[in-house]
RNA sequence: GCUGCAGUAGCUCAGCUGGUAGAGCGCAUCCUUGGUAAGGAUGAGGUCACCGGUUCAAAUCCGGUCUGUAGCUCCA
């Protein structure tokens, strides 16, 4: 008899050569029917490997991360084992499970298949889940599985193959489709009782732009039906929310081919939301000490050769800017900090100045490649809400935790709660690689996961992710496809003051170098947009929308009443609009609900005889007739709950 | 940058295998002056992304370019 440990603590005892599948028998029919795979001593394993001593077990079902890997990995497969059945001789690249769904790199050699064959595909799929066919695992030797790939003619995974170990290859057999394969899998098709094929896309073999493209079939399954409409159901509410969407249809920012393309124009609505955010950060930031300045969009050539940037990224960047002046030249700023960095050196700075710490909406200019531009989240100019915060070493900790709290703060006045904190710090084996001196990165890395303990701020640590110049701290959110973007950032830098050579006098009366500290809250302007744009839906804050409310007019006749309400209202700071159109009071009501004004101010005879309004909230409804007072009492509260 | 897909009115889109353009919304004018999610009539608006080719004839077929889009790669 062996001793199982359950996740929860408990002990149950069992045969050697008992399988996963017989533990959640024996614990219940249900847990049987819904296992898919095991997790045997940290490993994740199929239901039909026998435990022959002592263990712990996880039964994983659908409702675990690990479940669902395997489930997907299996329809990997599955969907493999369709393709080959209608398109033979194709070669196959990787096909994992990835965070919604699974993929499968393939070489498709003479075959055309496009989204018209999804149908067919998705077709044959289902009949091998009909089929039960089972899945089954072979250990083979890397001779045999050699000699096997070499015959199918497959160089993606012998290329695999050569870089394993005699005894660490297993190959999985699904009816007619044999892949080498790590595992772990289903027992068979069965579970899957619904896939849908997403898209195709090209990608290259092992991410290497110079390798072979194959193309990446992109899919999804589900354990039951009514799974899949939710998630298709899903995907079209997130398209509703795309921020290119609602950015055309609220008239917040456009694009133009002739202007340029990745070059963003904001429009007045966008313009107002955007001002208002910088003023909201500005305010904080005078609160927490920064100075703003402000520097030119262009910047010698010189300056970017020496902060280094020039020959890191000159040659993907924009050309240099000539003049008329033979061997003049300028580059479009890239980045705010060699600017800044001239500013800290423009005079001698003593210890008890420090920390100085420089702000900057400061708009710069990038040259990214074409098929990496995506409407607002990945442009060619756009502004950081920028600072540089020199500081002594000793001082970066606390730094750190102060713009921690800027960044709590705009948070939690946008409700942006599902946030992913990632601590990049330098990748131990190779410290050769960083500029600064290991003492110096050992007390900075130290201060971010402090800082990050003392705040309380769950923050996933990524070795070897750090900048060459310094380690740091990146707040990444997710758009309304669930790509992930990130925004706010806090970046330590040994680099810059080095290469700038920038100095203080310390209280020894010795000159010291400071340590820079990048940090953006919002990331971008535009970016942040974006994403505020998705996470709202387009139904902005109260404190942050372009238009608080919309006078609606009953007919005609009370569109000077309505005027002056405006004028009244706009003296007590709100701000709104008036529907001044010869249109009925329902037809006015449906357009501004769907415009997304808050609040809907309806002026009739009633409302002018008495001097109030009516206040429709939109999405919910009548509220009743207000006096503009109580209207405006009524807004400030709501905004000063959040700010 | 690479590969797939797309580009028709301000917006969303229809237009089968080639026969010289359509709808809804929006816009303009007029009628209507209305009470909590679409009142009515009339009208304007398009070199069918651009350039070239095939053809008696191209929005439609072919090639190239541009732009968008899905991914890959990169990202200070």
């Amino acid at each position: 008899m062996i001793n199982i440990t359950f996740p929860d603590g408990s002990v149950r005892q069992y045969e050697a050569g008992v399988t996963p599948l017989d533990i959640a028998k024996s614990i219940s029919e249900g847990l049987a029917r819904n296992v898919l795979s095991a997790k045997v001593n940290d490993k994740v394993v199929e239901l039909y490997r026998p435990v022959n001593e002592d263990a712990t077990v996880q039964l994983l079902t659908w409702n675990d991360e690990e479940g669902k890997d395997t489930f997907w990995h299996t329809s990997a497969h599955l969907l493999a084992t369709a393709l080959e059945q209608l398109y033979p001789g194709i070669k196959f690249g990787f096909g994992p499970a990835i965070e919604n769904g699974f993929y499968y790199d393939i070489d498709f050699m003479d075959y055309q298949v496009s989204s018209e064959d999804f149908p067919k595909i998705e077709k044959r799929m289902m009949e091998l889940v009909q089929a039960k066919t089972p899945i089954t695992r072979r250990e083979v030797s890397k001779a045999e599985a050699i000699d096997f790939f070499t015959k199918k003619g497959d160089q993606y995974k012998l290329e695999r193959i050569s870089e394993l170990n005699d005894g660490e290859i297993s190959f999985y057999e699904s009816g007619t489709f044999t892949d080498l394969c790590r595992g772990p899998h289903l027992v068979d098709f069965s579970p899957i009782k619904a896939v849908k094929l997403i898209n195709l896309a090209g990608a290259y073999w092992r991410g290497d732009e110079h390798r072979p493209q194959l193309t990446r079939v992109y899919a999804i399954s589900f354990p039951k039906k009514k799974e899949l409409d939710e998630y298709l159901v899903m995907l079209e509410e997130a398209k509703k929310r795309d921020h290119r969407k609602l950015g055309k249809e609220l008239n917040l920012f456009m694009f133009n081919d002739i202007v340029g393309k990745g070059l963003p124009i904001w429009l007045p609505k966008g313009t107002e939301l955007r001002m208002r955010l910088q003023a909201f950060l500005s305010k904080i930031q005078k609160r927490y000490g920064y100075k703003q300045v402000i520097t030119p969009h262009i910047g010698g050539k010189q300056l970017y050769v020496t902060s280094g940037h020039w020959d890191h990224y000159g040659a993907d960047s924009f050309r240099p800017i000539t003049t008329p002046e033979e061997g003049e030249e300028y580059l479009l700023k890239p980045m705010n900090c060699p600017h800044h960095c001239m500013i800290y050196k423009n005079e001698p700075r003593s210890y008890k100045d420090l920390p100085l710490r420089l702000a900057e909406f400061g708009t710069v200019y990038r040259y990214e490649q074409s098929g990496e531009l995506h409407g607002l989240t990945r442009v060619r100019s756009f502004t950081q809400d920028d600072a540089h915060i020199f500081c002594r070493p000793d001082q970066v900790k606390d730094e750190f935790i102060k713009v921690m709290e800027i960044i709590e703060i705009i948070f939690k006045a946008l409700s942006f709660e599902n946030f992913e904190a990632q601590i990049s710090l330098r990748d131990p084996n190779d410290t050769a690689k960083y500029v600064g001196s290991d003492e110096n990165w050992a007390k900075a890395e130290a201060a971010i996961v402090e800082a990050c303990k003392e705040k309380n701020l769950p923050a996933k640590v990524e070795y070897g992710e750090a900048a060459f110049y310094g380690p740091k701290l990146d707040f990444m959110v997710k758009d309304a496809l669930g790509r992930r973007w990130q925004l706010g950032t806090i970046q330590v830098d040994y680099n810059l003051p080095e290469r700038f050579e920038l100095e203080y006098i310390g209280s020894d009366n010795q000159k010291h170098r400071p340590v820079m500290i990048h940090r953006a809250p919002f990331g971008s302007m535009e970016r942040f947009c974006a994403v505020l744009i998705e996470h709202t839906g387009g139904k902005f804050p109260l404190w942050l929308t372009p238009e608080q409310f919309i006078i609606l007019p009953v007919s005609e006749k009370y569109v000077d009443d309505a005027r002056a309400m405006l004028a009244k209202l706009e003296d007590m700071d709100l701000r709104g609009i008036i529907d001044e159109r010869s249109e009925k009071i329902g037809r006015k009501i449906r357009d501004a609900e769907l415009g997304k004004y808050p609040f809907m101010l309806i002026m009739g005879e009633k409302e002018v005889g008495e001097g109030t309004v009516s206040v429709r909230r939109q999405g919910a409804g009548d509220m009743g007739a207000m006096t503009p007072e109580a209207f405006a009492k009524m807004i400030s509260e709501e905004i000063e709950k959040v700010l």
